[in-house]
RNA sequence: GGAGAGGUGGCAGAGUGGUCGAAUGCGGCGGUCUCGAAAACCGUUAACCGUGCAAACGGUUCCAGGGUUCGAAUCCCUGCCUCUCCGCCA
């Protein structure tokens, strides 16, 4: 969420950011209605003001035993005018809250502006690997090494969703202790467990709510929801709370499934594993002090980048032009991993860094020093990494000729030694 | 799932309709004393909204939402959460 007195004083500025982003938002009419909020304010508080005072005297009165009836039939009056006042405002605030809950972001100075195809390639790392031979697509190895039954995972829940089988099963689970072991040992995270489903307040917290609730797997008790990444549980661990000066930052790595309904995806680069409604993800979370976030944006995607390197994968890190930015994110890097079977560079994990857009919407202050005001921190998040297409990049980049796949060095540890995935 | 109790300031904990934003204690901060510290003593100690350049002033907030009343932390209704006991269960 933008902070109102900060579109009332720069809304030239905040209409141009927008269009960047291109979203269409009556940010004049948001004013309007801010100012009618504020005269009925006024109004409001000056009856208010009226009535304790009088108030007062009526409890003096009261306590001297003497008559006052006349002011409280005087009050009666107004407070008729207060009560419909009030409920002007009541009515006012609700309408601002819902225009405020659906402005996005706006994109930093340092993001190019464009869609899609205006996403910037800011490096690379390792290169495509050479086969002597047509390298298979992983939907085939896997079936033929027992790894995934796509036909039965279809069958139990519905297209798009997955049944590892044995080594299949097992590799991903390797996976996720090797991502949270590094992030825990090399770099400083905490480890969290955070619920799977969450309630609405908090999935609006992130920003999911309202605008993407199409996207999300909601309960039929209507309160809660699955949780579409980490994301949303963990950064909204401290929501309506004020941190204390020494408290940040906050470093948090967690693993969770993810539920996506995919709404309107479907048919496209969705064949095997690559696009599905549950999978499972490593998340990084960061909560920061407003000066330091765009360093530990750039900190945060070279942890991503770490995994990938571990596993010996090629990628690439593209910046995101203003066009594509997710709803509360302000600038963002996405990592790329090349799949050599399906041909294609991947998306395995997204950085983004939020500002104070998340903070400001769950409410999470900190204290910069004792006794200072209390100001919203920076919220970052990182996927390290996303699991399906990872598993992607590993069977289809050390497939071999005979279709078995190579166990990477420093995944074997986790395998319990084991160096190459065969048919059993 | 059944029965009961309860949700008050950073924490503990009073307060059951009339200057209550809220006693008291602890903690925090500032000061006196001290070479320094402890102890003791004194003072101070929230968030949010609005007007204002500011100083300041006004308003709101005792889990949340609604209601009763001239007036609600206090009474009524609904929801959420916590605790205790019983049952069930990984």
């Amino acid at each position: 969420m933008l902070d109102l007195k900060f579109i009332r004083e720069n809304s030239d500025k905040v209409i141009a950011a927008l269009a960047k982003k291109k979203t269409d938002v009556d940010i004049n009419g948001l004013l309007d209605l801010d100012k009618a909020r504020r005269d009925v304010i006024q109004r409001l508080e000056t009856l208010r003001k009226q009535r304790n005072d009088v108030t007062a005297e009526i409890a003096k009165l009261k306590k001297a035993k003497e008559d006052a009836s006349d002011k409280i039939a005087g009050m009666q009056e107004v407070n008729k005018e207060i009560g419909a006042l009030e409920q002007q405002l009541r009515d006012a605030e609700a309408r601002i809250d819902e225009i405020m809950y659906r402005i996005p972001n706006l994109p930093h100075d340092s993001v190019p502006v464009g869609g899609e195809e205006d996403a910037v390639e800011v490096r690379s790392w390792g290169t495509k690997p050479e086969f002597s031979f047509e390298p298979r697509p992983h939907w085939e190895l896997g079936e033929a090494l027992g790894m995934i039954d796509l036909e039965r995972g279809a069958k139990i829940s519905g297209s798009g969703f997955i049944l590892y089988t044995g080594a299949g099963a097992r590799l991903e689970r390797a996976l996720i202790n090797l991502m949270i072991d590094i992030h825990t040992q090399q770099h400083d995270y905490v480890e969290v467990s955070p619920p799977f489903m969450v309630n609405t307040a908090t999935m609006t917290g992130t920003g999911q709510l309202p605008k993407m609730a199409e996207d999300m797997y909601q309960l039929s008790d209507e309160t809660m929801w699955l949780v579409p990444t980490a994301e949303v549980p963990v950064t909204n661990i401290y929501a309506n709370e004020i941190l204390p000066p020494d408290a940040l930052p906050k470093f948090f790595v967690a693993y969770t499934p993810c539920f996506r309904r995919e709404a309107g995806a479907a048919g496209k680069d969705t064949r095997g594993l690559i696009r599905v409604h549950q999978f499972d993800k490593v998340e990084m979370v960061r909560i920061v002090k407003p000066e330091t976030s765009y360093d530990e944006l750039e900190i945060i995607t070279s942890h991503a980048e770490k995994i990938l390197q571990t596993l010996g994968l090629h990628y690439r890190v593209c910046q995101l032009a203003s066009g594509d930015l997710s709803f509360a994110a302000a600038k963002c890097y996405d990592l790329e991993v090349w799949a050599p079977g399906v041909g294609k560079y991947l998306e395995v994990s997204s950085c983004s860094n939020f500002e104070d857009f998340q903070a400001r919407r769950m409410n999470m202050r900190y204290r910069a020093a004792e006794g200072e005001k209390p100001e919203f921190p920076h919220t970052l998040n990182g996927s390290g990494l996303a699991l399906p297409r990872t598993v992607i990049a590993i069977m289809e980049s050390y497939q071999t000729a005979d279709g078995k796949i190579k166990v990477p060095e420093a995944l074997q540890p986790y395998l319990g030694g084991q160096k190459v995935i065969e048919r059993s």
